[in-house]
DNA sequence: CTCATCGCAATACAGTCGCAACGTAAAGGC
DNA sequence: GCCTTTACGTTGCGACTGTATTGCGATGAG
């Protein structure tokens, strides 16, 4: 055999640079040309790694989740064993909210990928699982940590897509500029208030200001 | 003069064909002869009533703003005088959410012009002042309709943020085919619970308000 | 060494894009 | 009657698109 490349890093190397392309200009300006300038090979190249732009495409998509997947996983260990679920949730979703620029810009491909699918329902499809896993894993939590779900005042269920609403939402917003990121942070502390219960003593300061409730990590 | 038309009307119909299109296959594959094709019109009709591409996408963007207006006006509308808050803001709500094929169609739109204003700031800044008004709008609405507000378990602006939050997010979800439309009319009521304490066992539906005003997206 | 195979570049091609330019039919003002 | 202005339709141009094809150097198996 001659020489042997690893295809996967080169596919990702090529889709780094898609999701650079993307996150500036848009994924209609995702061609192959643009993309191959971007990450500094032949458009050959690119052609030689994603037989069609579909393809190309749908890795790029991948790439963005498994991403974003990376990100949650690294906040959480961050937190340590068995970590409360109230705090564990906030670690999760507050790492996937667009609060710094690098997330920006990756909230930005993320979001014209959404796009890019709603027409597009085979591709689409890939998503749904994560979306049930996550799902079920937020309302296990919620069952597991909020003392408001024995009463009946929260189903564990629809809180949960109530919350992973709220996260896209602020997410979405954030990203459109209407608001800045301490003000999603806020209001997704404020929806932890909601399903958990009010916050224990320790953290009691404001209520009904506008600053934000905790300091955003980092 | 020479013949005289309906200038606005003409873009309507034009705005209405480039919706269609963008619906069904995205707003990159809306093109001067696209839109000119589904509007059965010639290309330099459409040319004509917009010098630029750029220029029919703003007017399309704001035609999608104002449906939802419309949309959400008559919503409020049919409940009559003086509803209460809480059944205002779920039929405003709910209005909002991609709930039938209509709705739907208008939803991938609206969900592709937010992936398109992520990359252009400056059509952006439009659509600022709406949301920033149906914020304040929704925090008014909670604060004097939630019980909770009174002893600070709930902040109306955080509150508000969330609940538009959730909309938005319930919506980009549906459009998804995360989870079928009800699931996402029951996290809103959930919601709803959440933040003006559970419904009072029978749900009285009706009582009407003036109209609020109200911004593009979703 | 031989040579099939892989990595990659370069080119060709048919199509679409936005946009400008030009042409023409109709309709008031004079 | 003309004459200017509006409302289009048509055509053309240059840039760009995705994809197929071809070519060639490098490399390791035989």
């Amino acid at each position: 055999m001659p020489k042997r490349v690893d295809h996967l890093q080169r596919r990702a190397l090529i889709a780094d640079a898609l999701m650079r392309v993307a996150a500036e200009q848009g994924l209609e300006a995702v061609s192959l040309r643009h993309v191959a300038a971007a990450a500094g090979v032949s458009p050959g190249m690119v052609q030689h790694y994603f037989r069609t732009r579909d393809e190309m495409m749908t890795f790029a998509l991948a790439v963005v989740s498994e991403r974003n997947e990376a990100r949650v996983r690294r906040a959480v260990e961050a937190l340590g064993a068995t970590p409360a679920p109230r705090a564990l949730l906030r670690a999760m979703l507050a790492e996937l909210l667009p609060l710094d620029e690098e997330r920006r810009a990756d909230g930005r491909v993320a979001l014209a990928f959404l796009a890019y699918t709603a027409v597009r329902p085979a591709v689409a499809a890939a998503l749904h699982g994560e979306t049930a896993a996550l799902l079920a894993f937020v309302a296990d939590r919620i069952a597991a940590g909020s003392p408001l779900v024995a009463d009946g005042r929260v189903d564990p269920e629809r809180a949960a897509v109530g919350l992973l609403a709220v996260m896209e939402g602020l997410g979405v917003h954030v990203l459109g500029g209407h608001y800045p990121p301490e003000t999603a942070l806020a209001a997704l502390d404020a929806q932890l208030d909601l399903i958990f219960g009010p916050e224990p003593a320790a953290a009691a300061v404001n209520r009904g200001g506008s600053a934000p409730r905790r300091p955003a990590r980092r």
